[in-house]
DNA sequence: ACCTGAACACCGTTCAAGT
DNA sequence: ACCTGAACACCGTTCAAGT
């Protein structure tokens, strides 16, 4: 009376089994608690398996910081309500992903990691490039109806990126509570639109 | 005809020794090729000797962090230019910033871990307030003469720190080559000071 | 094609013992 | 007070062999 075996020889899908585990473990321990071992205990097979998924252990992590570029760019995306008035959907756009950045502390840190695969590079700046362009694009779009100042698009963008990636570093690090980083955003958006330099009369 | 030991028994200053190496492969293999056991190694003595002088690894990352914010705060301050108008002192000190994180890369990454024992936290703490209230007196400075717009110090100050801290990080993480990465300041404060959003006859 | 088991060369940390 | 040497429990990676 031959049983389905609990745990057949092969996984099926090995591979995301280990992503969705990896990503577990860095949602509750952190980046140092990640080992391929213990992934492989966790998974249930042997601790030379993700050796054929992944060719070392910085390729599941440029695996892991990919899916965690593609899952931001679309939280951006779907944060961004064309409709509103700028300030306003600057405003929800930050806080999308200052979200992002407190609930996936650990994995903003493997995000940013400057120690990526040639191979996976290719990808993972594709999916920079979509949020950059993204953020480029709103500032064009601004600019043409006169709610920007003109220059280059992207020598603007950055300044909205830079400050948004500062509050959101911030935040993820702790240095900030998330609440206060998610309360500050308002006021920091507008003031990037309207200049920390008194408006009026000024010499 | 006893000679000197070539390598005493006592090291004598092991604890800073084993600092200073730890800073140099950081600057020259990174963060991941840090060990402790290599670290003995290179200064000459057990893989045990170093569990004298730091409880564990984490608390050898926790001095490398404070000697960096020091280090980082002694090379703002000499940055800070009083004399200076408020445009070109802002962006001398930004520049420093920025500087410092290309140059330092790793160490920084050290820096902004989140993962610091509760015994040194109190002088990290310390030592980060020191360069934030900085910050927080040029804006206050400002203000008073005009400069700079009403309201909370912090508030504002927080502004210029995130937009510094994003561009920082954005070059430490080669997301920016360094040279860009200094090039873009003036436009950055300049923009940061005067706003995103037209200056004159809006709506 | 996918996985296992053993092996290798490394870790960090602890602790009795040496100086 | 400071350091060593051995020991322990972990790693990541590789590779023959199994299914």
């Amino acid at each position: 009376m031959a049983r389905m075996p609990v745990r057949p020889y092969h996984h099926g899908d090995l591979r995301s089994a280990l992503l969705v585990s990896a990503e577990r473990t860095l949602l509750e321990k952190g980046v140092a608690a990640l080992s391929l071992r213990e992934l492989a205990r966790d998974v249930g097979v042997s601790h030379a398996a993700p050796g054929r998924h992944f060719k070392d252990k910085q390729a599941l992590l440029d695996a892991l910081a990919l899916a965690g570029f593609e899952r931001l760019a679309k939280e951006l995306h779907t944060a961004d309500a064309h409709g509103l008035p700028l300030e306003a959907r600057l405003t929800q756009l930050a806080q999308a992903y200052v979200h992002f950045a407190v609930t996936n502390a650990e994995l903003l840190e493997v995000m940013y990691t400057r120690k990526h695969d040639a191979d996976i590079d290719e990808r993972l700046r594709a999916a920079v490039d979509g949020t950059t362009t993204h953020f480029v694009q709103i500032v064009a779009d601004a600019q043409e109806r006169g709610e920007m100042i003109p220059g280059e698009p992207w020598t603007i963008a950055f300044v909205l990126g830079a400050a948004l990636h500062g509050t959101a570093s911030f935040a993820a690090q702790g240095t900030l509570t998330p609440e206060a980083a998610v309360a500050g955003i308002p006021a920091l958006v507008h003031h990037l639109l309207n200049g920390l330099k008194p408006r009026e009369n000024e010499q």
